[in-house]
DNA sequence: GTCATGATGATTGTCGACAATTATTGGGTA
DNA sequence: TACCCAATAATTGTCGACAATCATCATGAC
């Protein structure tokens, strides 16, 4: 099952609350909602079509997930994350995923092993096909995170990460226009997470699973310096 | 400044459904409404004297903050926290918190350090004072986890810990009826948590609170192993 | 020319009422 | 007696309108 599919297999949409707060939500993500525009209730109530009320709650939803950042009678604004911020966020992944690669060491089963596999081959076959081509990667990436983390059977971790951070993750990459890259050495350590994990090595795993973010952190850092040595040499 | 000091120099009160927000996250934490009990928005309307709007966006926010559980349609209950959820607390607690502890190291000033050492002071005065009295002790034991999160100076860890996750803590304080033992080798780790960070020993500090807080989850594994073993026998 | 001040417009906060869904209760049947 | 089903009651979801607050802009004083 891709990430998509796991996304629409959970339709809590009983509620026009929850759909309008799956929609923006999506929007915010995919960068339909400028980082940093002001978001006013009538306007979104007109254009989804719905009242104040089931929209003031998917907004408190999304100021929950700090998606949008709101200021009591003044408004709302879709978050706009500094470098800093995305740092932050970094530190935070690398703490609970590492925990959930010791956590699924331990509790992951092998059908869900199997699975993991199988992703990763899956993975390595589009990257084989198209090389370069960023967003199967990157939303494969996320994929993997995803199962080790479902393989923790930790709920409150699942939750966190899956409902919470991983939505700030993809926001990031569309806010940043982030092009993944360091694709094979990403896909070498991945590997190497799930044989630790297969091998019962809880403290493998965690370890292996902390240097991956650590190194993904730290390749954002690269080129984030890149990025100012450009701009700093065209003024 | 102390905990309920911190809280209450927040008072994002402004609008009402900020304060009944704080009102009913209040009274869950203090178990004045028990746990698992079904709350209904007429109900709750009518006791704080105001509509259903505010209300419901109040219930909104407990939801994310995992105080309490809806169901669309059905309605809301208090948690309930299983033994399952609370050792689940543990295992993020540990990740989140560790990894607190290492920023605190890096970042830490000097003042929020000797602010640390007086708090400590303090905390063993009242130990000589009241032995066995718990309460201050267990506020106390929240205080100095909660300054070495703030000491990370990583806003999203803060916001996790001490908006989310400490509330939870409380909670199971009261749920559990916990008599917040092993007060003195608790002490004996904040002091040589506090000597790392005060080193700048990223490594050191982050190992020991994460030993702290794994000892803190095995010292409830062990009281409930027992609360089960008499209860087995008493039938 | 700049800053303070008050009026205007728009947005947010709050309320009560109606519609949709669910839980409950009572009666009927096997 | 146990079970199923329908009618009722209660609760949740949604809506539109009014009040409170804030941003904007024009006016006037220094």
């Amino acid at each position: 099952m891709t990430l998509a599919q796991l996304e629409t297999s959970i339709p809590e949409a009983r509620t026009l609350a929850e759909r309008v707060f799956q929609q923006l939500q999506d929007a915010i993500v995919r960068g339909e909602l400028a980082p940093g525009s002001k978001i006013t209730e009538p306007g979104l109530s007109k254009e989804y079509g719905i009242s104040r009320g089931p929209l003031r709650e998917a907004m408190r939803r999304l100021e929950a997930h700090r998606l949008i950042e709101r200021v009591p009678h003044v408004g709302a604004r879709v978050v706009k994350l500094s470098m800093q911020e995305l740092l932050e966020l970094f530190d935070v992944r690398e703490a609970l995923e590492s925990m959930a690669a010791r956590l699924a060491a331990e509790h992951m089963t092998a059908a869900e092993i199997a699975g993991l596999r199988k992703l990763l081959a899956m993975h390595e076959r589009q990257s084989d096909l198209k090389k370069g081509e960023a967003y199967f990667q990157r939303e494969g990436d996320l994929d993997f995170h995803y199962r080790i983390v479902q393989g923790s059977h930790n709920r409150m971790l699942v939750t966190m990460l899956c409902d919470d951070l991983y939505y700030l993750v993809r926001l990031y990459r569309t806010q940043f226009s982030a092009t993944g890259s360091r694709p094979q050495r990403a896909f070498v350590e991945h590997h190497r997470i799930v044989d630790a994990i297969e091998a019962g090595d809880a403290e493998l795993s965690e370890l292996l699973m902390r240097r991956h973010v650590s190194a993904s952190r730290a390749n954002v850092v690269d080129r984030y310096a890149a990025t100012l040595r450009q701009t700093s040499k065209s003024t």
